[in-house]
RNA sequence: GGGCGUUUAGCUCAGUGGUAGAGCGUUCCGUUCACAUCGGAGAGGUCGCAGGUUCGAUCCCUGCAACGCCCACCA
């Protein structure tokens, strides 16, 4: 007779269980069951298995021959962490639900690619690293120039890069660290000098003079998302310019009104339509000014006296208003929010510049009505400081422009086409409330600032002649010779981070990676960056490579402290998701996470929680160790006998639910029912029912009840194991020392 | 001004067109038993309010209220 003929599929299935089997047995000793599961320990020998193991990078799944190597891919990039610090809890559940989504894929036999990487998060990062310089050295950026200012921070940025690692894998993540990336690396950053370049030869991106968020605080513009709004009590005050003039005004910023050059009133407004289109001079508290009377569709015909002082330099609104009467442009404020005109207020503080303007329209009898209103201000989200709209030459990306698309070939707008991606179903977001509020952030869109006067982020790839500046270059790389001089600011750090669903992949490289994962299956994120993020990779993507960034959104609410509020540092009411690691494990801190969270609700998180999920993991252990214990050495493996056929049926439904569950983006309803069925089912009623027989039955009896319930164990543990990977792993070990769980078929 | 969410047990939250669920807390009983990080039993809810649809509503529809969030920005 012939020998077996082993397969290759067989000797690499052999040589794989001999790899595992060695592998773990230099973690722990497979014939001890220990009484209790140590997390600290078990958790990171478990996490060094898998990645001795290389199974999260799917080419060695392929290699290893656990994924096929035509199987369909499913790609998720790991929205990249700040590199400002450490993780909060924010992170933990964004952590939590996409390794779910990775590992359930990963088993279900999915081509499976999860990519980390961090962000260099330009303002954030830049303003975190200048306030601790001036806490503890008294000097500010200026002091220690741009060189050795930027040292520092890309040594602290690396520093909380190591930390942030160090805490993704510690709760379990499995993302493939050979494929980690940096927004601001080399690839990254080629990846951002291309796509500026090329939206630029679009048309797309221009350079021009328009009124911006000017933060005068943090001296660089901010754009529209990066405003807070305030509620505050202001006064109205109501006046005419002089004597002369015949309309009165409403504003709460007086000190504005040296740059105002129109008064706009509404078209049907029968007060002030014998006015329309006349001009007159005035001497506004000693400043001469030309003020023309136009009629526009904005002005509110209720409010105040009708009648808008327009300033075209200072307020957004009315510089839209000069774009359509042709008006000219008056700065009278500067970078720091200080009066330029001359005079006496010359550099005075527009707060104060306000004072004294009320005083002399006293004086002169002006001031008709002074009332208390609450009005909205806008703040500057990173700075606090009000922010001053002033005109200024920034780069901006045209959303309003026709250009050429890609994929169509059709002259389409940017706005279009980021509506199109998902009325058309390209792009699905869930849950579908979401839509309407990204179509809703769509249709306010303006065009989008992304120059900044910071020093941390990618300088913006525009050389300027030194001979004359007027004329400048844009490129990939510098232009010949040193007569140029490249723009000194920084991009927008939404900029790159919008390219990140393509330049994981080393766009603009045709890599097969960027072949293989891309569009990303899913994006998985908070709610809270649908604008800044979430919409900025819809628009860019769409726009540089014709495609959709991904198919799936799917967005989590936001975790809060007990009471309901956003847990922070400032506020000290942040739960540590390492703390809670270590003193329950990974595994309950995840779960705590996903059970009870409603897609896009936000959920209140507290220890409490995350203890009992810590009980679920012990009665996990408990459960194994009990059953394994019954195994008596030579005990004559059966198949499963028929009489436990409604244990078995109830299995199959149990799988079945989760499977569904998971498909359709329900993982707290999936994780529920695993919980439910492990504790409730499986121990408090099969495992009480039988437990007698496996005592006192015959040996064929005990054989029986044995096969049965491992067989339980075992695939309740494969349902559980994306949910609490480690001790579904250890106690999946501790039976087959020879596989390895995370990819066994789901 | 526009939009959205939430309202269910003492607390934090899931859920469903047909006698209501989890965690924590609480009451009683039980530790030579895999697990006291446990087991068993229990208390505790007219599912925000008012209408409507339905044989039947906590769930669907309408209105209202309270709380929260997002967007716009009346200058």
């Amino acid at each position: 007779m012939d020998p077996p003929v082993k397969s290759e599929d067989d000797k690499k299935k052999t040589k794989l269980q001999i790899f595992h089997k060695i592998a773990y047995n230099t973690l722990m000793n497979e014939n001890e069951f220990e009484t209790r599961y140590d997390h600290i320990k078990s958790d990171s020998e478990i996490y060094k298995l898998w990645e001795d193991a290389g199974y999260f990078n799917p080419d060695i799944c392929i290699e290893k021959g656990v994924t096929a190597p035509d199987a369909e891919s499913f790609s998720i990039i790991l929205p990249p962490p700040n590199v400002t610090g450490e993780l909060h809890m924010g992170h933990a559940a964004m952590l939590a639900i996409e390794d779910v989504m990775v590992r359930y894929h990963r088993m279900r036999g999915k081509r499976t690619l999860w990519v980390p990487g961090t962000d260099h998060a330009a303002i954030a990062t830049q303003s975190k690293v200048e306030k601790m310089i001036v806490k503890e050295e008294k000097k500010n950026r200026h002091d220690l120039g741009r060189e050795e200012f930027l040292k520092r921070v890309n040594a602290f940025a690396q520093e909380s890069h190591d930390t942030i690692v160090k805490q993704v894998k510690r709760l379990g993540a499995s993302l493939d660290w050979s494929r980690e990336t940096y927004t601001l690396d080399e690839t990254r950053s080629f990846a951002v000098r291309t796509a500026f370049k090329k939206m630029y030869d679009m048309g797309l991106i221009y350079r021009g003079n328009r009124v911006v968020n000017w933060d005068p605080k943090g001296q660089t513009t901010i754009s529209d998302d990066e405003i807070v709004y305030e509620e505050r009590s202001a006064k109205l005050y109501t006046f005419r310019y002089d004597k002369s003039f015949p309309i009165s005004i409403s504003t709460t910023r007086p000190e504005t009104k040296f740059g105002d050059t129109a008064v706009a009133v509404h078209p049907d407004d029968p007060r002030y339509k014998d006015f329309i289109g006349k001009e007159y001079d005035v001497l506004f508290c000693g400043a001469p000014l030309h003020i023309k009377i136009i009629a526009d569709d904005a002005v509110e015909k209720d409010f105040g006296t009708g009648a808008l002082g327009v300033t075209p330099a200072h307020s957004s609104i009315d510089w839209e208003m000069a774009q359509r009467h042709d008006l000219p442009l008056l700065q009278v404020i500067d970078e720091y929010a200080r009066m330029t005109i001359a005079g006496p207020i010359n550099g005075k503080k527009t707060t104060e510049a306000r004072e004294w303007i009320v005083e002399e329209l006293k004086k002169d009898n002006l001031l008709e009505r002074e009332e208390v209103v609450t009005q909205n201000i806008s703040t500057a989200e990173r700075t606090g400081a009000i922010v001053e709209p002033l005109p200024k030459l920034q780069w901006f990306i045209a959303v309003n422009k026709k250009f050429k698309d890609v994929k169509s070939g059709e002259e389409k707008t940017l706005k279009e086409l980021m509506k199109e991606s998902v009325t058309g179903g390209e792009i699905q977001i869930l849950p579908d409330r979401f839509e309407k509020i990204y179509f809703n952030w769509i249709d306010n869109l303006r065009d989008w600032c992304i120059s900044r006067q910071i020093w941390f982020g990618h300088q913006i790839p525009v050389w300027y002649k030194k001979s004359n500046p007027e004329e400048f270059f844009v490129g990939v790389e510098a232009p010949e010779g040193d007569n140029w001089i490249q723009d000194a600011d920084t991009l927008d750090t939404w900029f790159s981070s919008g390219l990140w669903p393509f330049s994981v992949f080393n766009w603009p490289k045709e890599t097969d990676d960027f072949k293989t994962y891309f569009p990303n299956s899913v994006l998985e994120t908070g709610y809270d960056i649908l604008f800044f993020w979430v919409a900025r990779m819809i628009l860019m993507t769409t726009c540089l490579t014709g495609e959709v960034p991904f198919r799936k959104v799917y967005l989590h609410g936001l975790v809060r402290d007990i009471k309901g509020q956003k847990m922070s540092k400032s506020k000290g009411n942040g739960i540590d998701p390492l703390e809670m690691a270590n003193k329950y494990g990974a595994d309950a801190t995840r779960l705590s996470l996903i059970i009870g969270a409603a897609p896009g609700n936000d959920i209140k998180i507290s220890e409490d929680r995350i203890r009992g999920y810590r009980n679920f993991s012990t009665k996990i252990w408990n459960i194994a160790r009990f059953i394994r214990m019954n195994y008596a050495e030579g005990m004559e493996k059966t198949a499963i006998n028929e009489k436990y056929k409604e244990y078995i049926d109830e299995l199959e439904a149990l799988k079945s639910e989760t499977t569904k569950h998971i498909d359709d983006f329900e993982f707290h309803l999936a994780a529920e029912k695993i919980y439910h069925y492990v504790w409730h089912t499986l121990a408090d009623k099969i495992i009480e029912t039988e437990k007698e027989k496996m005592k006192d039955g015959a040996d064929i009896e005990k054989a029986e009840t044995y096969v049965l319930l491992e067989h339980l164990l075992l695939e309740s543990m494969k349902l559980l194991h994306p949910f609490m990977p480690f001790v579904t792993e250890a106690v999946y070990q501790k039976f087959h020392p020879e596989k390895i769980l995370m990819v066994e078929q789901w």
